[in-house]
RNA sequence: CGGGGUGUAGCUUAGCUUGGUAGAGCGCCUGGUUUGGGACCAGGAGGUCGCAGGUUCGAAUCCUGUCGCCCCGACCA
């Protein structure tokens, strides 16, 4: 086996035109290597106005004993060989090629290529796939939300149907289809969804030259739900005669469409999982009351089981609803310091039961309309959670919303001791699961594949179980095992006395949470900068290279004079739009950066997903 | 919708300029050796080269059309 050479740093990753995930070398000769390296086509032109027309190229080596496959691009001189119409391929071929290799003897330190620094879109799709979280769909924007990754979501909706209970609300569920009238009836509401709106026009399929065509067109065409507040509206105003029906606390667990432009795994989807809260009231005050209980909710949902520390407030007029008076949201900052939205609370006022005709006599014997809230989160819970905590070898997750604490992995290098070390690791998961944390019994998997134990602790690793326990035949006479965390690097691993482990089983998943949260919130803290001028302000939103922009930025507290001008502004020249305006006991004035004109107080701004 | 790319096995891809039996690595399967951190050896399965026409004795390769996907923009609680 040859040894692997070459100067990692001079390597960086580069979206490429093609969109695969490369390496870029600067342009030059001679850098050694020795193997088998795979020169494909050029995928983007370096300096087009060179003498010598260079390009980069991406190559691909395949090595022996990695584990997988290299890719990077490579500098090389290139010539232009066809041209013409059409489709073209083999457009570009080789005809000098400087040397390159991808370091071996930087291989596999971590599970995740690219890195964080590197590629942060990039790091989280590979996050997903080696956590095996979910997949894209063969339809466009939609995925395939797998086991692991499901498992996650069925925590969180445990988590939070508890809660939804406690705070007095009761589960229903209301129709996939929209009757396209139903829609029409709030006018900013309409505005708000009609552009990205599933429709169904038909009911029928019928066979046509071997063809199926749709057939049986619908006399309204209907809308696949894109948000329920029409529908269960159209409901509640069945349901609603008398202050006395008041108020009325739902929740629906379901899957709403969106036709999205641009989809992501989990952060924006065409179809996607959530539940939403409708809630109809006797007063104003009552559901200005609910909307806020339940963004509280969220908030203490986030920071407690997510280790999300969020910021909470209101959102300014551009970023609300369509159609609420209010809208609150929780606001979580993730690893590439980006905002996102990770939950919203909504007022709406009397404007959906306007709309839909929610009315009932109050005490006073008065017709009045019913004030009424929505609120909401979604599988992009699971995103902002996976961007939030995960690190270069893969997914981290909390132990309080981690489908399995503890996964034990028997290492089994002798037949005559085998019996024995799966033995002591199933009684290990027994008493295991016998202890409790957080009131509910420890989860344990075993894992007893019988293949190589380093792939089987890899895999757990890129999986984010908070803690893994390897018993050997060797803990058997020593009485220990061995325990390590995914909140820790992950070759620390400490020996405990195999009896101890169930006893201290809940203080370590507590410690890993409490971890999690610290590092999330002091994250946060570093990247939230207060800002006093507009030079500051766009020169922390500027990277330093526009061409590949570096993780830059952060949220910054900065004064607004309130209106919609300046944050357009902003937005088309930073791409940086107010995230929230917190809620603060006591606002601080101040003078708006961008107008000179006064503020009321700081708002959060921010790019975001 | 505009601009730019791209399509060969589950994944990453070679081959195309110059037409002649479709190759590789990873992954997968089987057997053996292994196993305390991403194993090794041997054997094996897997591809109507996106689709449809055309040129040709012969097309992954040339031509025409078409579809999908990716990136940038527009758009987006």
């Amino acid at each position: 086996m040859p040894s692997w050479e070459f100067p990692a740093s001079r390597i960086t990753a580069s979206r490429m035109c093609s969109g695969r995930r490369s390496a870029r070398v600067p342009d030059g000769d001679g850098w050694g290597f020795c193997g088998s390296v795979v020169v494909t086509g050029c995928v983007k032109e370096l300096k087009p106005s060179s003498t010598r027309r260079i390009f980069y190229q991406r190559i691909r080596g395949c090595f022996p004993g990695a584990g997988g496959c290299m890719t990077g691009v490579v500098a090389g001189g290139m010539r232009r060989t066809s041209a013409g119409s059409g489709r073209k391929k083999g457009l570009y071929r080789r005809s000098g090629l400087a040397n390159m290799c991808a370091s071996m003897s930087d291989k596999q330190k971590n599970a995740i290529s690219p890195r964080r620094e590197e590629d942060f879109p990039e790091w989280y799709q590979q996050v997903i796939r080696a956590a095996d979280l979910a997949e894209n769909s063969e339809v466009r924007g939609c995925m395939v939300i797998k086991p692991w990754g499901y498992a996650i979501w069925e925590r969180m909706q445990g988590v939070l149907d508890r809660m939804f209970k406690e705070t007095g609300h009761r589960n229903a569920y209301f129709p996939l289809f929209i009757p396209l009238s139903y829609l029409e009836k709030e006018a900013a509401h309409v505005e708000g969804f009609a552009k990205e709106c599933a429709v169904v026009t038909h009911h029928r399929l019928e066979m046509k030259d071997g063809k199926l065509v749709p057939a049986g067109e619908l006399t309204e065409p209907l809308v696949v739900r894109p948000t329920s507040e029409t529908i269960i509206g159209a409901a509640y105003a069945r349901w609603v005669k008398s202050w006395r029906d008041l108020p009325i606390l739902l929740n629906q667990w379901a899957n709403v469409v969106r036709w999205e432009m641009r989809p992501r795994l989990f952060l924006r989807t065409a179809e996607f999982l959530w539940q939403e809260g409708h809630t109809a009231h006797e007063t104003r005050e009552e559901a200005e009351v609910e909307t806020m209980k339940m963004l509280r909710v969220y908030e203490t949902f986030a920071r407690e089981f997510l280790a999300l520390p969020v910021l909470t407030g209101e959102k300014s007029e551009s970023e609300r609803f369509p159609g609420a008076l209010q809208t609150y949201c929780i606001e979580a900052m993730v690893q590439d310091r980006k905002a996102i939205q990770a939950g919203t609370s909504h007022f709406l006022g009397q404007n959906f039961s306007k709309a839909s005709g929610i009315q009932f006599q109050g005490r006073d014997g008065a017709v009045e309309h019913a004030w009424t809230t929505s609120w909401g989160v979604s599988t992009r819970l699971i995103g902002t959670l996976i961007m939030a905590h995960s690190d270069d070898d893969g997914l981290v997750l909390p132990p309080r919303i981690a489908p399995a604490h503890v996964v034990i992995i028997p290492i089994t290098p002798k037949e005559d001791s085998k019996a024995a070390v799966l033995e002591a690791a199933e009684a290990l998961a027994k008493s295991l699961r016998a202890s409790t944390f957080e009131g509910e019994p420890v989860s344990v998997e075993v894992d007893a594949r019988d293949i190589g134990g380093g792939v089987k602790s890899w895999e757990w690793i890129k999986k984010g179980v908070p803690v893994r326990i390897e018993i050997g035949p060797r803990d058997l006479t020593q009485g220990t095992a061995a325990v390590s965390r995914r909140d820790r690097p992950h070759k620390e691993k400490d020996f405990l006395p195999m009896a101890d482990i169930p006893s201290r089983m809940a203080g370590i998943l507590d410690d890993i949470q409490a971890q999690l949260l610290a590092r999330a919130t002091a994250f946060r803290e570093t990247h939230l900068k207060p800002i006093d001028s507009k030079e500051g302000f766009y020169a922390f939103f500027t990277p330093a290279n526009s061409a590949k922009p570096e993780i830059h930025g952060g949220f910054a507290l900065a004064h607004w004079n309130g209106t919609p001008e300046v944050e357009e502004q902003i937005k088309n020249d930073l791409k940086v739009t107010i995230r929230c305006i917190p809620f603060e006991e006591s606002p601080e004035p101040g003078v708006c950066p961008f107008t000179g004109a006064p503020s009321r107080q700081r708002v959060v701004w921010a790019k975001s997903y």
